[in-house]
DNA sequence: TTGGAATGGACAA
DNA sequence: TGTCCCTTCCAAT
């Protein structure tokens, strides 16, 4: 799945494209033909993102009966493995644009769906359900369909807070707190490389920002959590603060710096990561080649020089 | 036509 | 630890 900038960027997009509209709320697949029936034709007046999860948060009234309340429906989306959005709209819309569909070819980017014209506004009709469309989120000048998704429920404000208490700080949460993610990471006996990907430590961290982080700060991904001198996690914790507000602003992982950066022809990652997906190649820092091992069912990228293993311990 | 793999995670044993 | 779920799409048959 997109990592947590790309659920940021999600909240954003649905705040600017259906901001304060009553939006015509469906799920042509069937299979959250309840959820959607709560949720139709009510305002969506507000949208928050922590780690992979994103909630959209509609009035609890219906236009035009009574007031909105102070409690508001969340519908939590967490887009698992393959969930993605797709938009498309009007002229006024921001363009047709796809965010966080599977991403089949490693660096594939946010891109247009092909052979979607603008029209003008009131010219405008909704395309067809691409696949299979679990929601379908239908305001005045565009559409949101949500495919593959792991997740996908109506919320109280009270089980929505539930589902935040046992995340983790996010980096790009204003309220992200770095002093939190270095108690539940330090003095743990778990490898560091466990650690970023549990999202009850540290959430929005996916397995690209993972093996790049560490690389950037050259821990090894089996090095424990006590092992790790805090100023390290400190630093680990900056640094991912940096590279993912850059993935909000910029809707691409980039985490190599310019002066590691390669031009070449035959490698066009190699521009973009220092590990992930380069087994066998040259680390960009020393030309060690890069080793790559499983933990937990996800492949894990290093240098084995810039990197240095952890002593074994018995 | 089939079958992995893809930037997750919940749950059972 | 393993199993299962959700969907897409390209490589291998």
């Amino acid at each position: 799945m997109p990592e947590g900038h790309s659920i940021h960027r999600l909240a954003h997009a649905f705040a600017e494209l259906f901001g304060g509209q009553a939006l015509a709320v469906s799920s042509p697949q069937g299979r959250f033909a309840d959820g959607a029936a709560l949720l139709d034709g009510h305002r969506l007046v507000r949208t928050d993102a922590h780690g992979k999860h994103l909630f959209l948060g509609f009035a609890a009234g219906r236009v035009g009966e009574g007031p909105d309340g102070a409690d508001l429906r969340w519908l939590r989306v967490h887009l698992g493995l393959y969930g993605s959005w797709t938009f498309s709209g009007d002229s006024t819309f921001s363009g047709p644009h796809a965010i966080g569909a599977p991403r089949r070819r490693v660096g594939e980017e946010e891109q247009a769906v092909a052979g979607i014209d603008a029209a003008a506004p009131g010219e405008w009709t909704p395309p067809a359900p691409r696949g299979a469309v679990r929601v379908r989120l239908l305001g005045t000048h565009g559409v949101a369909d949500l495919t593959g998704a792991a997740a996908c429920e109506v919320v109280t404000p009270a089980e929505k807070v539930a589902v935040q208490g046992r995340l983790g700080p996010d980096p790009i949460r204003a309220d992200g707190d770095g002093e939190e993610f270095v108690r539940r990471a330090g003095g743990r006996r778990r490898a560091i490389g466990e650690l970023l990907m549990d999202q009850e430590v540290i959430s929005g961290v996916g397995n690209i920002y993972r093996s790049e982080s560490l690389h950037r700060a050259r821990l090894h991904p089996r090095r424990l959590g006590r092992d790790v001198p805090l100023a390290r996690l400190r630093a680990l914790w900056g640094d991912l603060a940096t590279l993912m507000a850059d993935g909000v602003a910029t809707g691409r992982i980039v985490t190599v710096d310019a002066e590691h950066a390669l031009d070449d022809a035959a490698d066009p990652e190699a521009a973009r990561w220092y590990v992930y997906h380069r087994t066998g190649r040259p680390c960009l820092v020393c030309g060690a080649r890069v080793s790559e091992t499983d933990m937990q069912g996800r492949r894990v990228f290093w240098c084995s020089r810039c990197q240095r293993a952890p002593r074994r311990r018995t």
